[in-house]
DNA sequence: CGTCGATCTGACCAGATGGTCAAGAATGAG
DNA sequence: CTCATTCTTGACCATCTGGTCAGATCGACG
């Protein structure tokens, strides 16, 4: 078993980077369940035996994605600044997302299978974590709002109203491209969409 | 084999129901992969073999519940009144979107497991009947703003969008939950912030 | 070149899974 | 009550899947 610890060798680093990426694009549009080892090694090129050289068991290659991938994802939220226009500061953080999801769709479909089959893995950091950077953020806006520096909105459904949105065109990007057609631009579209929507909404 | 046209005893009738139930209840909280035969029969009360009396396959099952479905979910699109007021119609819509989510949040993740894993059944549907109904309602909300009676925005992302937060109040429950905390009703938050939310964008 | 640890693989195993089948049990029309 | 039809099931099968293991191969370094 190689070291845990830290990659060693230059061909840890490539096979270890092989799988997971494979894996992300197994998982993240199959599921857990609907992906197997032999498949996750073929797409790394490698045999199934290798594979488990690396990674103790599928599981442990599951976990291995999902960690830190909270981190990513919350990263555009812990980026607002409390000392910036408040408007501005929200429009950033949209754009930022959803640049997130067009950027790392298939991390975005692997959040998206997780909390769908009730984040066997996610959920002690859903409670913790996340609740509380949110809250910490919710009462951020309430402040400004309370300053009537933006339009008074719940601040907890405006943030999930964000994540709504933006994780839409990653999870269900097939869907909106079925319904735009094609010579359309998704991403770019909906940037324009959100930044007037949250615009309007929002100022005072 | 019992007859594919109708339900012709009682027996079919309550056993194939307890099926379908079982097997909404299974695919929609594992996907299709992470759900057995078994599972199934078991949520229904039945052994296997009686489950594969009934429907040929697992496969079958899976079709029978995704058959339907579309028009289950569009129903709300299709209801919208072009000779209604604008703004009512849009917002009656948001508000029976939301309620489908909150009375069959079972149905919106199958809908949600199956566009993940690429709509291996729906595909088609997508492109047709879905880009068709969109495309004429899109075209509806484009002449009420033509006519400054709505403010302008695109019309096909606002479609989406609607669909995307009401949507996420289903699939992503567990978040949101998690997120608010207890002593939430996360359904008549959404509500309300959904309707200040349209009014303030569409209202001219 | 020789050695030793790192890397890789074919063969294999136990358990799970989708599905079949023949025969038994229940049902209901006459 | 009779009997054909419907319903149910235990036993079984082929295949797939996660995972193991003994040993082969590779590659860096003395």
């Amino acid at each position: 078993m190689p070291d845990l610890d830290a990659q060693r060798t230059r061909i840890q680093t490539r096979n270890r980077q092989a799988i997971l990426d494979a894996a992300l694009e197994a998982f993240s549009s199959n599921g857990y369940a609907g992906v197997t080892i032999d498949r996750i090694a073929e797409g790394a090129g490698l045999s199934k035996p290798n594979v488990l050289y690396y990674f103790p068991s599928k599981e442990a290659i599951h976990h291995a994605l999902l960690d830190g991938l909270l981190d990513l994802w919350l990263a555009p939220l812990r980026d607002m600044d409390p000392d910036g226009q408040p408007l501005d500061e929200i429009l950033a953080y949209v754009a930022r997302k959803l640049d997130l999801s067009r950027r790392y769709p298939r991390e975005s479909r692997l959040f998206a299978h997780e909390i769908l089959q009730g984040a066997p893995h996610l959920a002690p950091v859903l409670g913790g974590q996340l609740a509380a950077l949110v809250a910490d953020r919710a009462a951020l806006v309430a402040g400004w709002m309370a300053q009537g520096r933006l339009a008074a909105a719940d601040p907890h459904h405006l943030i999930m109203s964000i994540w709504a949105l933006t994780q839409h065109y990653a999870d269900f990007d097939l869907q909106v491209r079925a319904v735009l057609g094609p010579g359309h631009d998704p991403f770019a579209e909906a940037g324009a969409f959100l930044d007037r929507m949250y615009r309007r909404l929002l100022t005072p």
